[in-house]
DNA sequence: AGTCCACAGGAAGGGCAGGCGA
DNA sequence: TCGCCTGCCCTTCCTGTGGACT
């Protein structure tokens, strides 16, 4: 671009009439003054948090159900309540907020521990100290405080499938050392059946209560996507039916609201990069598209190199077959590995790493025997197809091969 | 009925980066 | 600074196993 043909980009940019009023309430961060179809699971979360309020510990709480059904929103829009009520009154209240997911941050008992004592302002280093050192730390931080802390674990699912439940059973029996401030743990989970193989002193004091979160109808979906739209967008400025596209879109991704929204949102974003004057079918197609890439463009990006070998193997692998075995990718990963200057790393960790993919849903696997030609895990890719070139050129500028 | 394949996945321990007390 | 500690990633070694084949 010319610096004329610049002026003229950014002057008709601003000429351009928006199609959004506000964009950032489609954005994840927004919280919603209200969250449609939720109200019976928002008293109920509510009335057990409540005695929080009066100095009482409430109840441990698990809250299970599917992604994007709502769980986190409420339980924000409930915790955020009650912290302004308590700064009003002068409650002491304290909440605590991690996600378990977060890679490298809170995927172990050391990191979660570590991270729950940095938001008492205690900085813990990222290894060297005895675990239950820090244990001890977030302990002695607990004590200084006064009333009761809320600690909310979300997609703590994530955590027990990779390290156990010990940590949970550790954090439940925590009032027990404490004097001073009471802590009530809220753990959401996205796997409906996480309880059924945790142990039962961890099952039956994490979940002293529970509230499940089902998905959204067709009906309920498209009024959340319709009170979103007409918050971020103009009048007129969505063609006929893709609400209804969008709600089906989400639909099919088992009821996520938070796709849905994001969905609209970005077609919104190419639909006024095209100069268009309304949010049409072919945006929400687009924006589909662009949706799934960079979804797995980030998690492509954040992988250590041998973790995106081993996937740049299942990838080329899959182009040919369908299915695809341990021992097919093995031989092609270490290939890859000669080829690009990379010390392969043992069949035995490859194993556990094609596992740590499975968890983060980029893969499927399944144990099957054989016979005679021996057992082996199955492998199918949980992201579409459509994908596969893209992600693969994505993988080989990582690993730079040529 | 027994064999044997090709792994799964548990246990133990090494090397590394980093913390702590002397 | 040094010796010893830790968690994490990884290797080595190992036992277990479903079912096709003999």
């Amino acid at each position: 671009m010319t610096k004329n043909n610049l002026t003229t980009f950014f002057e008709e940019f601003l000429h351009n009439k928006s199609l959004f009023v506000n964009r950032s309430a489609l954005l994840s961060s927004y919280t919603p003054e209200s969250i449609p179809h939720r109200d019976k699971e928002m008293n109920n979360i509510a009335s057990i948090l409540a005695p929080a309020l009066k100095q009482e510990k409430p109840s441990n709480l698990f809250i299970y159900g599917n992604t994007g059904t709502g769980k986190t929103l409420v339980v924000k829009h409930v915790v955020k309540n009650m912290g302004e009520i308590s700064k009003n009154k002068k409650i002491p209240l304290k909440v605590i907020y991690v996600n378990c997911k977060l890679k490298r941050v809170a995927d172990t008992e050391y990191r979660l521990m570590s991270q729950l004592a940095s938001c008492f302002g205690k900085a813990i280093p990222s290894t060297g100290l005895p675990t239950d050192e820090v244990y001890k730390s977030f302990y002695s931080a607990a004590e200084k405080e006064q009333g009761i802390i809320l600690l909310v674990l979300d997609e703590v699912d994530q955590l027990i499938k990779k390290v156990g439940d010990n940590v949970l059973y550790n954090l439940t029996r925590i009032n027990e050392e404490l004097k001073g401030a009471q802590i009530s743990i809220l753990g959401i989970s996205n796997d409906t059946t996480l309880t059924e193989n945790m142990d039962i002193r961890v099952k039956s004091s994490l979940s002293e209560e529970d509230v499940f979160f089902a998905l959204y109808n067709a009906v309920e979906m498209k009024s959340i996507l319709q009170e979103r739209a007409s918050k971020a967008f103009h009048e007129n400025t969505i063609e006929q039916g893709v609400i209804e596209k969008c709600a089906a879109y989400a639909a099919r991704e088992h009821g996520d609201a938070r796709k849905a929204i994001e969905l609209l949102r970005v077609a919104g974003e190419l639909a006024e990069r095209s100069k268009s004057e309304k949010v049409s079918f072919e945006h929400i197609d687009e924006a589909e598209e662009k949706l799934e890439r960079e979804k797995i463009f980030d998690i492509i990006k954040t992988q250590p190199k041998q973790f995106q070998a081993v996937l740049y193997s299942i990838i080329t692998l899959k182009n040919k077959n369908p299915i695809v075995y341990t021992g097919e990718i093995y031989d092609l990963y270490k290939k890859i590995c000669f080829k690009i200057g990379l010390r392969p790393l043992t069949q035995r960790r490859v194993s556990d790493i094609i596992g740590e993919f499975e968890l983060i849903g980029i893969i499927n696997t399944k144990t099957i025997s054989k016979g005679r030609y021996g057992r082996t895990r199955e492998i199918t890719m949980s992201i579409p197809s459509s994908t596969n070139p893209l992600t693969k050129k994505i993988l080989e500028e990582e690993l730079s091969i040529a």
